[in-house]
DNA sequence: CCTTTAACG
DNA sequence: CGTTTAAGG
């Protein structure tokens, strides 16, 4: 299997590329033809969510040519977040928050300089969270983790840039079936208040993929494996690049890595793919 | 796919065709073959072990061409016997003992009678009874209901039939490795030697497969998934058709119905399978 | 509908 | 090495 050329995938010799997937544990997609698919994209930052591994299995995975900052989670199996970069960071940090998201495997950061310019990377995963649930408290308690980690970048860093799963569609472009699923988990208003108030002037956080993308519906990122969601293109848009405006605005361009005929699919999440050139 | 004939699958006319079989999860049994061996073989009644799928499922599978009796455990997914036949059974039981092995889905009982002769038939499943755990004081808990039960049977029924996964090794010829499991779950002494009281004369039952096959290494009935013990036919023979006497002579010949190229292994046990002329 | 673990075998 | 279920998604 080899992917054929893209516009996209033609790299800007400058060029930044970083990736965020949620594999939906590293170990089924690696089954499912995720090491085909990385081969044939010359990603520099590779972010993960749901690795749902092992550390040694997922150094395993990726191999030697990759550093790895991996936040696993306590609970074996579940969750887990990594940043897997083709240059060494500076520093990394494993979690946000206090001792109660310390071990969730939801948050990694790793600090970069390229050229003279500091990059801080974060991998997040927030929660799914069925609308109450005790997961849906959570995730309300980490949005706000998130929202002050934010705040807190975008005043210290020179560039940011935190990419994710974040399991929430900010407005109606980003799920098909907006409708229906208003008073569903990951469209509920009180979380698309949070995105609304990442992207306002006083956070001041840009959605690089919306940007690039313009006002059209998708592109989605996630697709239910159930029926023919994917095929339909029935899905969400919940895996985002979010970027300090100087970072978003070096941005060439966005593309989500939706497999092909002839590739596939081996995630219910596809890569988004972002080339910066800083 | 297809049986090819083999002398064992021509069934004399007046035989009472007999298989047991551990599937191991029928559902998964199914879905490796299970169904293209039992159209092959033109068997009357069928003892099943390990069933491991609520009866909607089982009754769903086997179709409406058997009667079937079924007794599930209750915890899911785990043990469940049962007996399918091709004429309705006149009484049934679904279990031995007390409370305790009640729903252990690991004993069940039909009486029929063909040609006015009457015959009770159970479908067993002893305990695996790994040594020194818990489930081996359970294992010996139900052997010693077995041994009640067996000399019951044997003074009050004209003919019956105990059949099914009895997890133990009766003698050196009845494992491939003998001496390297000594000292393990399935060839104890203690285990053993419930076997030697079930046929000595105060019990009276015979092992009808041994009878038949004679003083040979096996037929072994069961193999481990793992390595090439298949392959190596690395078994061991704890699969049995236990009869009362006058039973046991009726015996035609056994079979041990071991995949060959042709067809699938469904299953982590073979099918042992006797035709009875009554 | 899929991925893990867990217990059991 | 394979079968289930269970929780999580």
């Amino acid at each position: 299997m080899s992917l054929a050329p893209t516009p996209e995938s033609t790299k800007h010799p400058d060029a930044l590329r970083v990736a965020t997937v949620n594999v939906n544990g590293i170990r089924a997609a690696y089954r499912r033809g995720m090491q085909e698919w990385l081969a044939a994209r010359d990603v520099d930052i590779l972010c993960l969510q749901e690795v749902r591994a092992p550390d040694e299995i997922v150094r395993d995975l990726l191999g030697d040519s990759w550093h790895i900052v991996h936040a696993e989670a306590a609970a074996k199996g579940r969750a887990g977040v990594a940043i897997a970069s083709r240059t060494a960071p500076i520093a990394t940090r494993e979690h946000i928050g206090d001792a109660y998201f310390a071990t969730a495997g939801r948050w990694v950061e790793a600090d970069f300089e390229f050229d003279g310019a500091k990059v801080t990377v974060a991998s997040a995963y927030v929660h799914s969270g069925e609308a109450g649930s005790p997961q849906q408290e959570d995730k309300y308690r980490f949005l706000d983790l998130m929202t002050a980690r934010l705040t807190d970048l975008r005043g210290t860093r020179d560039h940011a840039l935190v990419v994710g799963d974040l399991n929430v569609g900010h407005t109606t472009l980003d799920i098909r079936n907006w409708k229906g699923n208003l008073k569903k988990a990951g469209f509920l208003p009180e979380e698309r208040a949070y995105f609304d108030h990442f992207f306002s002037e006083s956070v001041g956080w840009v959605d690089v993929h919306r940007t690039l993308a313009g006002e059209m519906d998708g592109p989605y990122t996630w697709w239910s494996w159930r029926g023919k969601a994917y095929d339909n293109d029935a899905g969400w848009r919940i895996d985002y690049h979010l970027a300090t405006p100087e970072l978003a605005a070096s941005a060439l361009h966005a593309v989500v890595d939706r497999a092909h005929s002839w590739e596939a699919r081996f995630s219910d999440h596809a890569p988004l793919v972002v080339d910066y050139k800083l």
